[in-house]
RNA sequence: GCGGAUAUGGUGAAGUGGUUAUCAUCUGAGGUUUCCAACCUUAUGUCGUGGGUUCGACUCCCGCUAUCCGCACCA
């Protein structure tokens, strides 16, 4: 980074510390890495860019938000895989307080202790006993998991439970699929948003609002079948040309439209909401010439996952990625199911029902019932699956591989038609998660102008209408002359809107008060002066132009 | 986690082993001013934290915490 890039940030960073915006949390106890608040100013803005996001994805009609636990039980994040990728089994000595991996201890007792479950490590460092490298002594906690989750029991005591603060918001989405699916009316395709926290205990938070520890995430899982080919609009994109870097490849210009037609980027689905994520970035202000979609390298990418896109934003960090668009596949419902045995699936009706003609021999129950006893399943199964020419008795071969003999007045001759009107399967999900935070830094960075005014610096925070923390300021010209009590009068009109911020200024000279509502980016202020006095308008001065033109106060109300 | 640098009012900077720590700016109050950081008066507010050396530490030494820059991992 040059020094000029350099003192930029440090004067962007001190403006948002000082005015209110972003800045460290709870510094008066001397702070915390990767934790920060967004303070009076930052705070509206948060809640904007987080509705705006809202209302761009519930625009689509089959949208639907939901709100989970940031508290998620330990099995919740097994089951979805975060476990095993994102920690590690530590041990404490309770001889010396030394924590160690588990994983590590074990090395001399498993081929790959890496790959084992918490609990075969538990049974492992029992049975094996290994010594403390630091003290000698065997006298082991029991096996926890640290690391990147922050770790939390719910509920007290020894009866708690082991459980994590989430990594991310989708799990919750994945666990509710089926309250989602039929509030859905059971029909594919659906998306479920959410906006909320997520945390990380990184190892080391960087580069101010980059890398937090506790993060502002929204992200959508869009439920597909992937049978069904949807035929996304993407006319409207037609005159925009997109920035994107194919995998392994160099960057390349080009109408979305064509890079999906093209199998550049390899589901439609995927594409679609490429272009939907680039609308919400331009509408929030972010630049579209520091803008580029990146497609994951097949080494990156997580192996489930079949493609996936980053958007990166340009900024005083170079190129930061802010949001990810990755079809994920079957996996996490597939691996909930396998978790609980839930199932968690869509129905898929055939065009045709399937009519299947059976005719062959099965048990006749209650003689083969008593017979066989337990084993009793496994004999129908195996006789299901016999030709019709099979001759009683018979030795029948079952699953477990035992042979049991069959006598002919264990079965019946089994003859019918099954119509089969459609299947049940996994949807698939195409996830758009977006780092708000990094959205915010970035619009903020690539809002933040300096100019010159005279010999002076002049700083401008070019916020769009829509994220802007404070929608008006309104000023007196003077205190006197009753100017002040109509400014604050008009001020209250204005706040008591709904949505609506309005703030009153009266100190200083009235171009100092202009440049300390440019600084936060403040769109338009209002000046009540002597000529308010006599006909009732006042000035409306815009932020961006500069300009001032006059209105009836009464149209303000 | 490893290596390097840093920590002084809200912000940005000076400065010193010696008893009221300096400046600019900001903020508050008052005045003045007919619209883009004007001016005058006045006030509030600082040595990150814990320990050590010392008669005395903001200053020297050591932990801790935080920040910034490299390395490894990620939205």
């Amino acid at each position: 980074m040059s020094d000029v890039e350099n003192s930029r940030l440090e004067r962007l960073s001190g403006m948002l510390k000082r005015r209110g915006i972003i800045l460290p949390a709870f510094e008066i106890h001397g702070g915390s890495k990767g934790l920060y608040d967004f303070g009076p100013v930052g705070g509206r803005i948060r809640n904007r860019v987080n509705q705006t996001w809202i209302d761009h994805w519930t625009s689509l009609g089959n949208i639907t938000e939901i709100s989970c636990p940031t508290v998620t039980p330990y099995e919740v994040l097994e089951a979805s895989g975060h476990v095993g990728e994102f920690s590690d089994f530590m041990t404490d000595c309770n001889a010396c307080g030394e924590a160690s991996r588990a994983d590590t201890l074990l090395e001399d007792f498993h081929s790959n202790p890496d790959a084992l479950s918490k609990t075969d490590l538990q049974k492992l460092l029992v049975e094996s006993k290994p010594n403390c490298p630091a003290c000698g002594a065997c006298d082991w906690s029991d096996i926890s998991a640290q690391n990147l989750m922050f770790n939390t029991t719910i509920g007290a005591g020894k009866s708690g439970r082991q459980g994590f603060l989430r990594p991310e918001t989708a799990q919750g989405m994945f666990t509710s699929f089926q309250s989602l699916y039929r509030h859905n009316r059971e029909r594919l395709p659906f998306g479920a948003i959410q906006v909320g926290k997520g945390y990380r205990n990184e190892i080391s938070p960087r580069q101010g609002m980059i890398r937090l520890r506790e993060f502002n995430m929204a992200e959508l899982e869009y439920f597909i079948d992937p049978e069904v080919d949807i035929n996304h609009d993407f006319s409207k994109w037609n005159e925009i040309s997109f920035t994107l870097i194919p995998d392994g490849g160099e960057e390349i210009s080009k109408s979305l439209s064509e890079a999906v037609e093209s199998g550049l980027i390899r589901h439609s689905t995927v594409g679609y909401f490429i272009g939907m994520t680039y609308d919400f970035l331009i509408k929030v202000g972010i630049n579209p010439d520091k803008l580029r979609f990146r497609q994951h390298e097949s080494d990156e990418m997580a192996h489930y996952a079949l493609d996936c896109w980053d958007a990166e934003i340009f900024g005083s960090y170079g190129w930061v990625e802010c949001v990810g668009i990755a079809h994920r596949g079957c996996y996490d419902l597939q691996a909930h199911e396998d978790a609980t045995g839930k199932t968690l699936r869509a129905r898929r009706e055939f065009k045709e029902p399937k009519t299947i003609e059976i005719d062959g021999w099965t048990i006749e129950g209650s003689v083969a019932g008593p017979a066989f006893r337990a084993l009793a399943g496994a004999v129908k199964e195996a006789i299901e699956s016999l030709p019709l020419e099979t001759q009683f008795p018979c030795e029948v071969i079952i699953a477990s591989g035992e042979k049991v003999m069959v006598n002919p007045e264990h079965v019946k001759r089994n003859q019918k038609t099954e119509v089969i009107s459609g299947e049940w399967f996994i949807p698939h999900v195409v996830e758009p998660a977006f780092g708000i935070d990094r959205i915010i830094w970035h619009v903020l960075d690539h809002a933040f102008d300096e100019i010159e005014k005279g010999d002076e610096r002049y700083t401008v925070l070019r916020l769009n209408q829509e994220i802007a923390s404070i929608d008006y300021c309104v000023f007196p010209l003077f205190e006197k002359d009753g100017m002040g009590e109509i400014a604050r009068q008009l001020n209250n009109k204005i706040c008591s809107k709904s949505g609506v911020i309005s703030l009153y200024d009266s100190s200083g000279s009235i171009g100092r008060r202009y440049a300390r509502a440019d600084e936060i980016g403040v769109p338009v202020c209002i000046t009540v002066d002597h000529q308010t006095l006599e006909d009732n308008t006042v000035t409306l001065r815009s932020r961006d132009s500069g300009e001032q033109k006059r209105v009836n106060i009464e149209s303000l109300y």
